[in-house]
RNA sequence: GGGCCCUUAGCUCAGUUGGUUAGAGCGCUACCUUGACAUGGUAGAGGUCAGAGAUUCGAGUUCUCUAGGGCCCACCA
């Protein structure tokens, strides 16, 4: 105890040391049988290339926060690490890089650019896993996944198969989101729809054998050269008579009919639609409804095929310029008007989505997203905040078929193989030898990976152990909550909902807690492009990972976005600091305390206690209480800052303060009661503490003289099991000390307004009016005294003061004066103007409150408490004004 | 076009079932190096809770509308 410990807390110098003993000692370990209540976390798998961003930050933040707080309440708690493959993000990374080394993909072939990939893996895979620990993740290491782990691939396989024997796995010919640059289909959740400018470009098409046109109105004329027909309203009629002829395409000449279909809007554009079935969905729709031509036009990679005639080999934005210019030169442009639309792009690479028509794996949604839908509306799965309930359910009331096929590489590869005889599919887990119908051996594998969500769909059991009914599958399926950002309840929320409960009958979690997103000061999304986004480990190699973690947790109110302030971070570094120095303190002060047997369990005889030390015991229990509520109702921010100012402004601000002079004084009975409380509460601060800042809990939990083994495995305090302790504190205790507080208050607000320094000692005189009031004054008149810098200090009553500042206090039914005299010491006329704007102020209250107080309907109808407290109320306001108006004559007089 | 959210002190935000005189942090002003901490202490200034209406004895809190800002979903060519 007698080790010195800096004036500063260096986090630099503790965190990786604490961090290697948790993890030695095994206390992240979670057990697969226990008599201890489950807690289940599975964390939402990062990027296996990836590194720690501000979000993951605060993501991770959470849920170490509650599974800390719920293996300190003796739960047995699963917090389970892994990684994700993240496809299409991975295999653009490394294909940059191999081309930056002049290799290409294509050339170097499937084998060898997935080895490529995999000693990618290899180098960039442990980075995010050790920035984790550097945030203090308390996962269970031992259990780390990664999403292309054999017993996962396997999952995948099952589950595919499964879905495909149940007739809700189906390839198919059909429009898919087409990205150029992946050269892949996206599924409909990875376009991001974004308003643009473009054209509407008019363009004249001629009728077979007349001299009549019709003009048709389109975004993307390009697309005409795949054109299958011209579409009207079958009541226009402008284009009656048009109906069922034939009009010949610019440039090509090819012809295409003329049909009627209700689905076309007479008021827009010309209300003459050119249908493109192969390039547009709702022209596909029309193309199945009347059975027309699917023309393709598109290669893979974006450029215009062997069907765009003379623009074949251009890519679309360079052959509609070259288009329109051809059109206009031929005079088949009637008129170009600037047009604003929805266009949708790619959500990696930024490219506009083609749709594009092609065969696909989708997953056929209708019956599997009914219970998904089910569960959340019923409440057997809780989002909170609550108002994502809504957004989920919509979206699964809209949902389309999943495309999960993607033209990848890097990925679960797609269970399916082709027979080269008989053109049968097999489907099946374990790699065939044969076709299952033809039993021919001449068989190839699907080419094409499953997107990278269809395995993160099945993340909570896939870790778990399943297909098999592993222990741990069964001990932490359903897991408790799941923790994660707005962005991805489609993309991954959801999908683990239907997965789950068709492959395990049950829901995989219990709740999920969505967070907002981290944004800079300004407000704006942090991203690599703009430039403004702050790394997280940076900021714990500044201001230590407690920081960054309490400065995440005071913000992390209404899973509201927040934005990141650097001032605020140095805020929370500097509380690490007054919690180091307040332990700094209070050691320094433990030296010869003799730590009771009993441990955290020892007391005192409640009579030896002081007012501070009942005071600062029973609130304490108000804090135990109110933490524990607020993560139960997982009101982060609420159980933080009550930490804070506990901590701050009560046990540091007035505890401490009142513990010096006993600390430094000669009873020693007295000194050893107060080493006591000290000892007590800090051992319940670290803890209480720990789960928001757990390496500088850590690290002065080692220090205490009342510890058990680590405070990571300690017990959280608990107001119903800590009465032993709590029950030493008493409400009247905290009434005496509220009592105590304002005198000093009082006293130094007079100091304060009238600029009387502190080396100024002054007198005073405290009038109590009952003998609550003076026997309180009594006890803790040296307290006063010290704390406000008195010289004297008399508990009576003096009217023949004159010329004095008179502060009336009142808590509840005690009522005290304290009389300063001023003479001498201040221009008094100041004090006046002080004590005026007070009065004014106060009458302002009164009348309101009297207002209030004589409407006869409010004291009919309000409670009678709330009526009685009113009333109290409005007696003290009013006396209080007496008694300052009473001041105010003393003052001049 | 549909849906969701936000607007409270100079700044960033708390304020979950409506009820004492609306809070915090930062910033600001004044004073203070007092034996844990200047990453500190003490005191202070600063708000008609975006606006209007409604419900109620009572609204920052519930409802409606308006203004401003943000987000999500959506095939009008």
């Amino acid at each position: 105890m007698s080790e010195q410990l800096s004036d500063r807390y260096s986090p630099q110098e503790v965190e990786s040391k604490i961090y290697e003993a948790w993890e030695s000692a095994g206390y992240f370990k979670a057990e697969d049988q226990s008599t201890k209540p489950p807690f289940s976390v599975i964390l939402p798998p990062p990027n296996v290339t990836g590194f720690l961003h501000m979000g993951h930050a605060l993501d991770h933040t959470i849920q170490d926060v509650l599974i800390r707080w719920k293996r300190m309440l003796g739960f047995n708690t699963l917090w389970l690490p892994g990684s994700d493959h993240a496809g299409i993000a991975t295999q653009a990374v490394v294909e940059k890089n191999l081309r930056q080394e002049g290799k290409d993909r294509l050339e170097m072939g499937r084998e060898a650019f997935l080895a490529e990939v995999w000693k990618w893996k290899k180098t960039y895979g442990d980075r995010i896993y050790s920035q984790m620990k550097r945030l203090g993740d308390s996962v269970d290491w031992d259990r780390e996944v990664f999403t292309l782990d054999e017993d996962v691939s396997q999952a995948v396989k099952k589950v595919f198969v499964h879905l495909y024997k149940k007739g809700w796995m189906y390839q198919g010919e059909k429009l898919v989101n087409w990205s150029p640059p992946l050269q892949s289909a996206i599924s409909d959740l990875e376009v991001v729809h974004k308003d643009t400018k473009g054209h509407l470009y008019h363009l004249s098409y001629s009728i077979e054998e007349s001299d009549e046109k019709i003009i048709i109105a389109t975004t993307r004329p390009e697309t005409f050269l795949g054109d299958a027909c011209v579409c009207v309203h079958p009541d226009d009629s402008r284009y009656k008579d048009s109906i069922g002829k034939n009009v010949v395409l610019p440039i090509t000449g090819r012809k295409i009919p003329i049909i009627a279909d209700e689905y076309v809007d007479q008021d827009f554009g010309t209300g003459a639609l050119k249908v493109t079935p192969a390039h547009d969905f709702n022209d596909y729709e029309l193309g199945k409804k009347h059975n027309l031509q699917f023309i393709n036009i598109l290669n893979v990679d974006g450029t215009l095929n062997e069907n765009g005639g003379p623009y074949q080999g251009l890519k679309t934005q360079e052959a509609r310029k070259q288009i329109v210019k051809d059109l206009e030169e031929k005079g088949f442009l009637v008129k170009t008007e600037p047009h604003q639309h929805a266009v949708g792009y790619c959500d990696r690479t930024g490219a506009v989505v083609e749709p594009f028509l092609s065969k696909q794996w989708f997953v056929k949604t209708k019956d599997i997203s009914t219970p998904a839908r089910h569960v959340v509306s019923n409440e057997t799965i809780k989002f909170i905040p609550e108002q994502w309930t809504k957004t989920y359910i919509h979206w699964m009331n809209i949902i389309e078929d999943w495309c999960v096929s993607r033209q990848l590489w890097w990925g679960h590869r797609i269970p399916a193989w082709y027979c080269d005889d008989c053109g049968g599919v097999t489907v099946v887990e374990e790699d065939p030898s044969s076709c299952e119908m033809c039993q021919s051996k001449n068989i190839h594998q699907d080419e094409d990976v499953l997107d990278t969500w269809f395995s993160s769909g099945l993340w909570p059991f896939s870790t778990l152990g399943w297909p098999n009914e592993t222990e741990a599958l069964k001990t932490f399926y359903p897991t408790s909550v799941l923790v994660t950002g707005h962005d991805i309840i489609f993309f991954w929320v959801a999908r683990m909902i239907m997965m789950g409960l068709e492959m395990k009958g049950d829901v995989p979690f219990r709740q999920v807690y969505i967070h907002g997103l981290i944004r800079d000061s300004q407000g704006r999304k942090m991203s690599k492009s703009l430039g403004n986004s702050i790394d997280p480990v940076e900021m714990i190699d500044k201001y230590g990972a407690d920081a960054l973690r309490f400065t995440l947790m005071a913000q992390m109110a209404t899973g509201k976005d927040l934005k990141f302030s650097l001032q605020r971070l140095e805020g929370y570094r500097n509380f690490m600091n007054k919690i180091w120095n307040a332990t700094r303190f209070s050691l320094s002060n433990l030296e010869g305390f003799e730590v009771p047997v009993e441990g955290i369990n020892a007391t005192v005889p409640s009579s030896s206690l002081t007012t501070a030390d009942q005071w600062l015991i029973y609130q304490t229990g108000l804090v135990e209480k109110e933490v524990n509520e607020a993560l139960e109702g997982m009101q982060f921010s609420e159980a933080a800052n009550r930490l804070y100012s506990f901590v701050w402004h009560e046990f540091c601000d007035w505890y401490l303060e009142f513990s010096k002079p006993i600390l430094y004084g000669q009873d020693e009975q007295q000194k050893k009661t107060t080493q006591l409380v000290l000892a007590q509460t800090l051992n319940r601060i670290v803890r209480l503490l720990h789960p928001f800042a757990p390496f500088i809990t850590e690290e002065i939990y080692s220090k205490l003289p009342i510890r058990s083994e680590a405070c990571i495995v300690a017990d959280y305090p608990e107001y119903e099991k800590d009465q032993k302790w709590l029950s030493l504190g008493s409400k009247e205790s905290s009434f005496e000390m509220e009592l105590v507080k304002a005198v000093i208050l009082a006293i130094r607000n007079i100091r304060g307004e009238n600029s009387i320094k502190p080396s100024e000692k002054i007198s005073v005189w405290l009038s109590p009016q009952d003998d609550k009031s003076q026997k309180i004054l009594g006890s803790n008149k040296s307290e006063i005294m010290r704390l406000s810098s008195l010289v004297e200090c008399y508990v009576e009553s003096r009217e023949s003061l004159k010329k004095c500042a008179v502060t009336p206090i009142r808590i509840d039914n005690s009522v005290i004066d304290v009389v300063i005299p001023l003479e001498g010491l201040v221009d008094i006329e100041k004090e006046v103007d002080r004590l005026n704007k007070q009065i004014d102020k106060q009458q302002k209250d009164v009348q309101k409150l009297k207002g209030k107080l004589s409407n006869e309907r409010f004291v009919a109808n309000a409670p009678e408490e709330v009526v009685e407290s009113d009333r109290q109320l409005l007696a003290t306001l009013v006396s209080q004004v007496e008694e300052m108006q009473t001041a105010l004559e003393r003052l001049s007089n």
